[in-house]
DNA sequence: ATTATGACCGAAG
DNA sequence: GCTTCGGCCATAA
């Protein structure tokens, strides 16, 4: 697979569990941080979905974004780790991985 | 090499 | 607050 793809894997399986790691974040830890995009595409023609906690990664605005399983799906994942969601939104000061 | 796509971001209306 | 637009990047065809 593409390295920036595997970069990506690498960091988002570090993600620990109850926390979250914004699009731009990846991006900037794999090298590019205007790749943020090409983060998101990854994640989402991803194969290794399964051994990857994909649902951590969440937009810079707190939103949840998006989901290949569903954007509902994704929540809930959250939900049963500790995450809040409040109003659609993520409180990015308290679950944001530094 | 060029075009099209997407789980984005930031600024502007 | 939400919608629209332009810009950015890696990948696939």
């Amino acid at each position: 697979m593409p390295d920036f793809t595997a970069k990506v894997y690498k960091i988002v399986k570090k993600i620990a569990k109850g926390k979250v790691m914004t699009y731009k974040q990846v991006a900037s830890l794999a090298g590019n941080k205007k790749a943020f995009r090409a983060v998101g595409n990854a994640l989402n023609k991803n194969k290794d979905f399964h051994n990857i906690p994909c649902h951590r990664v969440v937009r810079s605005d707190g939103k949840v974004g998006g989901y290949a399983f569903g954007n509902q799906c994704k929540r809930k994942k959250l939900a049963l780790e500790g995450v809040i969601i409040t109003k659609g939104k993520i409180d990015l000061k308290q679950y944001k991985t530094a």
